[in-house]
DNA sequence: TGCCTATTTGGCTATATTGCCAAACAGGCA
DNA sequence: TGCCTGTTTGGCAATATAGCCAAATAGGCA
């Protein structure tokens, strides 16, 4: 059972891996309003350059971006716009959860 | 710019994290169907019994899925249905890298 | 109470991830 | 060529995750 939808899952679970990072989320929403350089995104974020450069790595590994080499810089932009429309359920967990977190409080209050 | 995004987007990504796996995958796609006991998902995931309690606690800790004590049973089943829907994005993701796979295939060959 | 089943928790090891620094690499330009 | 800027890679330490076994906990029932 578990077995023959292992393949299927591990794929899945690989690109949501590749999601789970606030610094590569901040990433795809800047990119979904158009195409960056390394520069750029290592600026809005804040880290060290190498270390943003490997949060895009992987997010190009997942196939969720694409990497194009101008001058001496390198542009990503967004494959998988669709990806965006995923947060719309998030939100609906962390709002449910937020939720429960008042009537916790108001029980305990 | 990022530091203002990141309280939100560290809660997105704590969500996304407790996808990313393919036993947990799993567990949702059998709950879709409807509620299952522990011991139930244990015997198709064939994993130890302790391993897919940690997998469903995860779960339950982002509020994806809740439990519900019934006789020495615990029943565990999906809070938040959308996020099935989610995976048809991803599926396009990997549909792309299976084509780019093709390609480079072709090309080398 | 005592035993059985179902589940969770603690503890451990192996492995993966993150982020920094330093070094390597690549392109542009004098 | 040599230098500068932008990017990636290697290496390391800190932390987190996964999975197993063993032990603790909880409910049902004799």
């Amino acid at each position: 059972m578990y077995q023959q939808r292992k393949p299927a899952l591990d794929a899945r679970a690989r690109i949501l891996k590749a999601l789970a990072h606030p610094s590569r989320l901040f990433i795809l929403e800047v990119l979904e309003a158009g195409e960056r350089c390394v520069c750029d995104l290592t600026e809005m974020i804040g880290s060290d350059v190498s270390t943003v450069s490997k949060h895009l790595s992987v997010l190009k590994q997942a196939g969720i971006v694409a990497d194009q080499k101008r001058g001496n810089q390198v542009f990503y932009q967004l494959r998988v716009p669709c990806i965006l429309n995923f947060f719309g359920c998030i939100e609906t967990v962390l709002q449910s959860q937020a939720r429960d977190h008042a009537a916790t409080l108001s029980a305990v209050g």
